[in-house]
RNA sequence: GCUCCCGUAGCUCAGGGGAUAGAGCAACGGUUUCCUAAACUGUAGACGGAGGUUCGAAUCCUUCCGGGAGCGCCA
């Protein structure tokens, strides 16, 4: 058997990179340097080859001949790794791969902790900005998206290799903590913090609006109170920090229950901007940007108008001397650059903030501030629809909370489970449920493409067939359940390194499918999009099904079979484990 | 009015220059002496419209039609 094909000590267990590496050379002999092989997975081979139709285009020759010529100068090259070079169409190249190959490959893969995915070239210091709850407010629905996304994208860009800083930039300054603090001395402390420990921030923002709404005294108040928070009042501040302090104890409650990675060391809120504004407004004037417009100090960026088609400003202190939360956003871009060192920013939030965020980038840039290779990116996502395709709401048409949204997800999971799995001890079923109901959340959330708006359905994310969590970790469970029927640790297997033996379609569907991890993680990465990793886990879990019903593993004809099929559901396990947990999501061994 | 995002099967979604556009639900069939049928499997069904670029377009460009969002001192 020929020994996997590896580079440099660099996992290369994908069939599709190592098989681009290895004809780079050939194409680059043939139609020029910088001439790529276009190497994807097919539906008609194990995979097909489409430059040479560029290269065809490039020269002027028959696309036919070029692909010939391709097949000439690859098959040594290929010997070895393809038993099948076929011209087709107008001059793909359909490759079948060689058994040894996939198995040498696949044994390769397994045979490591990060299953085949490639590292990272180069490791950076990325920035993920998400969740963002507000201070004194209760966690909603409209957190959920930023959260399990910026969660899922922190995970996979740990996995490959690279230096990530979470930052929580909750919503803990601003005008409204006038309000919230007198309505706080009004309670007494003791009683706000009682009420406000049970959970009812809502409640207690809504008595302090009212009072600000109804009564002038209260306003001044307020008012008075904004002007001491921001001018460093001792007093204020403590009251200040105690607000903050129940409220991240909420969010970390709301945290604990979704499972992501956020905890206190990660807040970063707008407040810890606010000694800097000045030293913005400082700066955009001494790079000769800043002009005044109705009384105000703005930045024009260019290629931005308004209703009346004029040039857009981004304000950078008002007409009555206040900074915004443009500023602080430019007060944190510095921050992240010149403090915190990062090469890339990813900010997941909201489409709605798309204008905003481009126009902070855009000043960034003018400014200095944010230069290549560094980089900022608004993540951006769609709303959560309810039935109504309107923006998810609960019956008394409030926002749902966030905390409640999970109960009913954990319920509901639970409800299930004792329905089709009475057999489960008590004691396992809590907390089965809760990896069911999290990981139905927030797979939903994660496999639609973020950008688009999408439906909130209980009974279609709990549902068990379909691409949903409950059915991959159903494959998962599957892959235990042999394994327990058997006596057998999945270590076991991995440690005799049996050889593989691909002899069934089913077999070597499932074989390519789990080569292809590594595509899928790197696919993801470079778009920010879950989702791809969300359809490759679905592909890979339907696979293996095909596999489960077709190929006896514990009755198989022969003891190499069984143990070579042993092996192909430890690293289906893996991968789905791994892949699962690069989303967040939890994957039990019985369900 | 301007700008951005989205229109793929009855429904919910993939596919974002490559061959015959994939799933899942729902519909109508089939499969359990067998590792969890919470599964598998067969049939039927789609790229909003019109132009353009290209050897090749669901994919890129223009335009129109629909849906959503944002457009100066809130965050």
């Amino acid at each position: 058997m020929q020994a996997p094909i590896r580079h440099n000590g660099s996992s290369m267990a994908d069939p599709v990179v190592t098989v681009s590496d290895l004809l780079q050379p050939v194409f680059a002999a043939i139609g020029g340097d910088g001439s790529d092989p276009v190497v994807r997975p097919s539906d008609r081979a194990d995979a097909q080859v489409n430059g040479a139709l560029a290269i065809a285009k490039r020269l002027g020759q028959s696309p036919r001949q070029v692909a010939e010529a391709v097949v000439a100068l690859a098959e040594p090259v290929l010997a070895g790794v393809c038993s099948g070079i076929e011209i087709a169409g107008p001059g793909f190249l359909n490759l079948t791969f060689t058994n040894e190959f996939l198995a040498a490959q696949l044994a390769s893969a397994a045979a490591e902790e990060r299953l085949g995915v490639r590292e990272a070239p180069v490791s950076k210091r990325v920035i993920v900005d998400y969740s963002a709850p507000n201070v004194a407010k209760e966690m909603h629905v409209g957190h959920l998206r930023t959260t399990v996304i910026g969660d899922s994208l922190v995970r996979l860009l740990t996995f490959v290799g690279h230096t990530v800083i979470r930052e929580n930039h909750i919503g803990d300054w601003g005008t409204p903590f006038g309000m919230l603090i007198e309505h706080l001395t009004d309670l007494g402390e003791d009683h706000a913090a009682a009420s406000l420990s049970v959970g009812d921030l809502d409640g207690f923002y809504k008595q302090a609006r009212a009072k600000f709404d109804a009564d002038e005294t209260f306003q001044d108040r307020a008012r008075a109170r904004v002007v001491m928070l921001q001018s460093g009042d001792a007093e204020t501040l403590r009251l200040w920090h105690l607000l903050v302090a129940l409220s991240t104890k909420h969010f970390n409650a709301v945290y604990d229950k979704l499972g992501v990675l956020l905890t206190d060391d990660d807040l970063a809120g707008e407040s810890i901007y606010n000694g800097r504004l000045t030293e913005v407004l400082e700066r955009l004037k001494s790079a000769g940007l800043l002009e005044q417009s109705d009384g105000a100090d703005v930045v024009f960026p260019p290629g931005f108008t308004n209703r009346e088609g004029e040039p857009l400003p981004l304000i950078a202190r008002n007409s009555v001397g206040g900074f915004n939360y443009s500023t602080s956003d430019l007060a944190c871009v510095i921050d992240r650059v010149e403090r915190v060192r990062a090469d890339l920013m990813l900010y997941v939030v909201g489409a709605p903030q798309a204008q905003h965020f481009a126009m902070v980038f855009k000043v960034a840039e003018m400014a200095g501030w944010l230069q290549p290779p560094t980089e900022a990116v608004h993540v951006m996502f769609g709303n959560v629809l309810g039935a109504d395709r309107k923006i998810l709401k609960s019956r008394s048409g409030d926002p749902l909370k966030f905390i409640e949204l999970l109960d009913e997800a954990i319920d509901r999971a639970g409800t299930a489970i004792a329905e089709k799995n009475p057999d489960l001890p008590a004691a396992e079923r809590a907390e089965i449920a809760e990896a069911i109901g999290i990981g139905a959340v927030k797979y939903a959330d994660l496999s639609t493409d973020r950008i688009k708006d999408y439906v909130f359905d209980w009974d279609r994310m709990l549902a068990f067939d379909g691409n949903t969590a409950p059915y991959l970790q159903y494959a998962h469970v599957r892959i235990c359940s042999i394994f327990r029927r058997a006596d057998l640790q999945r270590g076991s297997i991995r440690e005799s390194q049996p050889p593989l033996l691909l002899a069934t379609p089913q077999e070597r569907a499932l074989a390519l499918r789990l080569l292809a991890f590594d595509s899928a993680v790197w696919d993801t990465i470079d778009k920010y999009s879950p989702h791809r990793l969300c359809t490759y886990l679905f592909d890979l879990a339907q696979d293996f099904t095909g596999f489960f019903e077709n190929c006896p593993v514990l009755k198989a004809a022969d003891e190499a079979t069984k143990l070579s099929r042993l092996l192909l559901c430890d690293t289906t396990a893996r991968v789905l484990e791994a892949g699962l947990g690069l989303l967040g999501i939890a994957a039990p061994e019985r369900m």
